[in-house]
DNA sequence: AAAAAAC
């Protein structure tokens, strides 16, 4: 086993049996070595643009053994590893300094304390670090506490990583806040702080949601104390709120941790409120530790967030290996946009109901609860959620997709990234995610979107609905961007969709 | 012509 992140460019000798664990993705072109991995663009025309990155971790090859190649004078002072286990594909780190790792086998490796250990075992049911925890903890543990900006598929664990990250390096002992954690979405902060509580039930640590509460819950920021939990978790606005109004101090952070954090830091995201909170926790101490997690990064926020979060080691999944092959994806050609509605109900919905939940995702708010009331006028049960609703009816929609009183759930792309439901099966694209004015696909999104299904290992399927030309075109580009072909289901078949399911292993 | 977010 590749064990050993060693520093002073010491590369990692792959035992055979990592090289032979890569028959998990035979169809994956790893020995295509043209290809340079996290390239946006599919060709290999801009190969010689980026060359002279400072911690280009792309000028590593894999050779046909699974070996990593000596990268020519990029990696002369850093040290590399290429972890291929049974887990499924490479994972890649670089560290930024000279702190040796050595990856954690066991959770017990990494020194943490009983009543943490206690959490992750009783409380979690864990029983070894996922690949991703096994590379990332000893990185985020370790002292000097170096930044880390981390990639890891969806549903592979990265939310343990943060939390734990988080729980151990904060003193219970303190009164005052000292791990900042920030999310997209009011949901996901939620579901985190939930995560949090549960792992560090035994810990003594207390936490908080810094998100927007509706109006009955309201307590205006004048007349609350200060935070004295040991960590607060939230969304950017009411984040930036607390801090400008003292409720926050950012004194005592000493971790901050971006979960989704591509999105956190892109330009058309939250760049802006990230970067202010960033600057803000610096200006008391800038040996705050920088964590950044997320399923993607796509090459323009790479670029952004390694130039902007300081002598970070950095782990990262090739592009092609990304795309989760226990996720099966499909593509229906319905002959108009009213049929998409017909295929929804004649063919997914009698699969959705013996296969646990589904999540619909549409682009609009408006689609949403226009799909959501024509359904609910023909007797289908679901729900939908998307930013416009009240905060209380959001609530109780999750809510009750949670206690799995409802099956099916159309959403917006405010539950597109992160939400964690495991009975989560299928997933439908209705509308296929596009860029903001732009004929382009948003890859990223789509990955996150069926990654909504397939949690940790499980099975799952996804369906892109295409209903024109335009649909075809971008359907097609995210094909060719993940290196997977998308099987056709034909719309009108209903032995077809039977036939899918057995396919996808969920019937 | 977007979603998200205490705008």
């Amino acid at each position: 086993m590749a064990d050993h992140m060693e520093g002073e460019g010491t590369l990692l000798e792959q035992q055979p049996k990592d090289a032979s664990s890569s028959e998990s993705k035979t169809d994956v072109t790893v020995t295509e070595e043209k290809k340079r991995w996290g390239d946006v663009e599919f060709d290999d025309d801009k190969k010689d643009d980026k060359v002279s990155d400072a911690v280009d971790i792309s000028s590593l090859k894999i050779s046909e053994e699974g070996v990593v190649d000596r990268a020519e004078a990029v990696l002369k002072s850093d040290g590399v590893m290429d972890a291929v286990d049974s887990d499924d594909s490479n994972i890649r780190a670089v560290t930024a300094g000279d702190t040796p790792y050595t990856s954690a086998k066991t959770f017990e490796e990494l020194n943490l304390s009983p009543e943490l250990l206690r959490g992750l075992y009783s409380e979690m049911g864990f029983e070894k670090p996922s690949k991703i925890q096994a590379i990332s903890l000893p990185m985020i543990l370790t002292p000097p506490y170096q930044n880390l900006i981390a990639q890891a598929h969806n549903g592979s664990g990265k939310t343990t990583c943060f939390v734990l990250g988080m729980l151990s390096r904060v003193d219970p002992k303190i009164a005052a806040p000292q791990a900042l954690c920030v999310c997209p979405t009011r949901e996901l902060a939620m579901q985190n702080q939930e995560v949090l509580v549960k792992m560090g039930k035994h810990t003594g640590i207390t936490s908080v949601c810094a998100v927007p509460t509706d109006a009955g819950n309201y307590v205006s920021t004048s007349r609350r104390g200060p935070v004295n939990d040991q960590v607060v978790i939230g969304t950017p606005g009411t984040l930036k709120k607390w801090m400008s109004t003292k409720v926050l101090s950012t004194r005592h952070i000493k971790i901050l941790v971006f979960d989704e954090a591509d999105h956190m830091l892109a330009q058309d995201g939250f760049q802006d409120d990230s970067l202010r909170i960033i600057r803000d926790i610096q200006k008391n101490r800038d040996d705050c530790q920088i964590l950044l997690f997320s399923a993607t990064y796509d090459e323009n926020v790479k670029q952004f967030t390694t130039r902007v979060i300081s002598k970070a080691n950095q782990v990262f999944v090739k592009k092609e290996d990304l795309s989760l092959d226990v996720i099966k994806q499909y593509l229906v050609k319905c002959p108009d946009e009213l049929a998409k509605v017909e295929v929804l109900k004649d063919r997914i919905f009698p699969l959705a109901e013996k296969l646990g939940q589904s999540i619909i995702f549409v682009r609009t708010r408006e689609n949403a609860s226009m799909l959501h009331s024509k359904l609910e006028a023909e007797g289908y049960k679901c729900t939908s959620i998307q930013g416009g609703l009240k905060l209380e009816d959001r609530d109780r929609v999750i809510k009750e997709f949670r206690t799995g009183l409802t099956k099916i759930l159309i959403s917006t792309d405010v539950l597109a990234r992160g939400f964690d439901q495991a009975q989560v099966t299928l997933v439908v694209n209705f509308d296929l995610p596009v860029k903001h004015a732009s004929p382009d696909p948003d890859y990223e999104v789509y990955l996150h979107r069926i990654g909504r299904s397939g949690r940790f290992g499980r099975k799952g399927a996804a369906f892109n609905f295409i209903c024109n030309d335009r649909d075809e075109r971008i359907m097609s580009k995210i094909e060719r961007y993940f290196e997977r072909q998308v099987p056709e289901v034909p719309w009108d078949s209903e032995d077809a969709f039977e036939a899918v399911l057995k396919d996808a292993g969920l019937a």
